[in-house]
DNA sequence: ATGCATGAGTG
DNA sequence: ACTCATGCATA
C-alpha cells in the first residue's frame, strides 16, 4: 500500500519455456572456469502474442528449433512484441534541438535530417527567462561548471559524429483533458502534506508562473541583431541549471513522498512518455548526456508543478503497457575479466571488430557481450556526471584519468594487430 | 544505484 | 558497427 515503491509491472508471466537455459556461449565455448554467468531467471513479460519481426523472427525461430544451442552467433533471444504504447504519443515533436551540449567545439548538430523541425510548443514549462544563467559560468559543456574542466572534448579520435538527434519525441501538454495527473495512489498518504506550500526554497524556479504561453522554441540561428533579445526562452538550460534543477527535483520529489519509479510512471500518464526508475535516477544523478538532460528537464519540471499543486489529490492510475521484449539474461562478468576489459579499454576504447573477437575469445565471452561492454563503457565516460557536483566531490576523482580536455590519445593504433579473423 | 542489454537512427 | 536514449534485472 502506500508508496508503491516499485514493481509497477510485476507480471512476470513465464511462459515456461523450460529448457531454455543452455549456455548461450559461443560454440566450443564454455569452460569450466565459468567466466560468465548468465543469470537465470527468465522473464518474459508481455503477452503470449509474441510476434517476431522480420529477421529477428528468422533467427529466433531457427534457434528455437534446434534447441537453441548450436552455435548461435548472434542474439537469439529476441522476440519482440510490437506494442504501440508510447509510440503514439511519441509521434511528433522533435524534441529540443539541444544545440551543442558540451564541447564547445566538437558538437555539431549539423542539419542532417532535422533541420526543419521547430515548433513544438514544448516549452510549457520554461517560460522565458531561464533564470540565471547569465553571468557566470556558462560553458555549455561542462558539467562541472563549478569545477570541472575536463571532459570536453576530444579525446582521441573522438567520435566522428554523434549528433544523432533523437526523435523519440516527447509529446507533452495534452490539452485534451486526458489525464491530468499521473500519479499513483501510492502516495495516498500525501494528504497529510499540504499542497503547494512546501516549496522549500527555490525561488528561482519559476515553475510557479502560470501565464505561460509557450512559444516555439526557436531556432538557433539568430538573424539580425537588431531585435536582439535572443533569449527566446526555454531551451538550453546550461549545465548549471540542470544541475541545480536536478537537485531540487530530487529534494522535492522526496519531500512529496514519491519514488523515482512513481515519477517515471506519472510522466507517462501525464504526457505519454513513460520512464523507468532508472532514468529518473540517472537524471537526478546527472548521469545522462547533456542533451538528454535537456530533453527531460521540461517534463520533470512539469511533473513537479503538477505534483506540487495536486498533492493529495486524485489519482488517476494509468497503466501503460510497457513493451515487452525479451531480454537476454544479464551476463555477469567476473571481476577478473572485467579488469581485463578495463585494461583494454584504457588502451583502446574503440576496438575493432577483430579485436573484440579475439578479446572475446581470450576471455571466453561472447563477442556480443564484449562489444556491448565497450559500448556501455564509452557511454559511461560520456555521461555528464563527472565533476562538478559541488556537493559531492567524491566522485570527482573516480575517473582513471583518461578523460580530460586533452587526453592523450592512446597512441597506439589498436587496430588490426592480431590476424585472427 | 548500476551493470548489461535492446533498438532506432546514422554512416 | 557505433552512438545514444532507455530500461530490465541486480547488487
Amino acid at each position: 500500500m502506500a508508496t508503491a515503491t516499485s514493481s509497477p509491472y510485476l507480471a512476470s508471466s513465464r511462459i515456461l519455456s523450460g529448457p531454455v537455459l543452455h549456455s548461450d556461449r559461443r560454440s566450443g565455448g564454455m569452460q569450466p572456469g565459468s567466466t560468465v554467468v548468465t543469470t537465470v531467471s527468465s522473464g518474459y513479460r508481455g503477452d503470449p502474442s509474441v510476434k517476431m519481426v522480420q529477421s529477428d523472427f528468422m533467427q529466433g525461430a531457427m534457434v528455437a528449433s534446434n534447441g537453441g544451442h548450436m552455435l548461435s552467433h548472434t542474439h537469439q533471444w529476441v522476440t519482440s512484441l510490437p506494442h504501440a504504447a508510447a509510440a503514439a504519443a511519441a509521434a511528433a515533436v522533435a524534441a529540443a534541438e539541444a544545440s551543442s551540449p558540451w564541447p564547445p567545439g566538437s558538437q555539431q548538430q549539423d542539419g542532417k535530417r532535422n533541420s526543419g523541425r521547430e515548433d513544438l510548443h514544448s516549452g510549457s514549462a520554461l517560460h522565458h527567462r531561464s533564470s540565471h544563467l547569465g553571468p557566470h559560468q556558462t560553458h555549455p559543456g561542462s558539467w562541472g561548471g563549478t569545477s570541472s574542466a575536463h571532459i570536453n572534448i576530444t579525446e582521441v579520435q573522438q567520435q566522428q559524429q554523434q549528433q544523432q538527434q533523437q526523435q523519440q519525441s516527447l509529446i507533452y501538454s495534452q490539452p485534451g483533458g486526458f489525464t491530468v495527473n499521473g500519479m499513483l495512489n501510492s502516495h495516498a498518504g500525501q494528504s497529510l502534506m499540504h499542497p503547494g506550500l512546501v516549496r522549500v526554497d527555490s525561488p528561482e524556479l519559476d515553475h510557479g508562473s502560470h501565464h505561460h504561453h509557450h512559444n516555439h522554441h526557436t531556432h538557433h540561428h539568430q538573424h539580425h541583431g537588431v531585435s536582439h533579445d535572443p533569449h527566446s526562452d526555454e531551451d538550453t538550460p546550461t549545465s548549471d541549471d540542470l544541475e541545480h534543477f536536478a537537485k531540487q527535483f530530487k529534494q522535492r520529489r522526496i519531500k512529496l513522498g514519491f519514488t523515482q519509479a512513481d515519477v517515471g510512471l506519472a510522466l507517462g500518464t501525464l504526457y505519454g512518455n513513460v520512464f523507468s526508475q532508472t532514468t529518473i535516477c540517472r537524471f537526478e544523478a546527472l548521469q545522462l548526456s547533456f542533451k538528454n538532460m535537456c530533453k527531460l528537464k521540461p517534463l520533470l519540471n512539469k511533473w513537479l508543478e503538477e505534483a506540487d499543486s495536486t498533492t493529495g489529490s486524485p489519482t488517476s492510475i494509468d497503466k501503460i503497457a510497457t513493451q515487452g521484449r525479451k531480454r537476454k539474461k544479464r551476463t555477469s562478468i567476473e571481476v577478473s575479466v572485467k579488469g581485463a576489459l578495463e585494461s583494454h579499454f584504457l588502451k583502446c576504447p574503440k576496438p575493432s571488430a577483430q579485436e573484440i573477437t579475439s578479446l572475446a575469445d581470450t576471455l571466453q565471452l561472447e563477442k556480443e557481450v564484449v562489444r556491448v561492454w565497450f559500448c556501455n563503457r564509452r557511454q559511461k565516460e560520456k555521461r555528464m556526471t563527472p565533476p562538478g557536483l559541488p556537493r559531492t566531490p567524491e566522485d570527482a576523482y573516480s575517473q582513471v584519468g583518461s578523460i580530460g580536455p586533452d587526453t592523450p590519445s592512446p597512441s597506439i593504433d589498436c587496430k588490426r594487430m592480431y590476424s585472427d579473423t
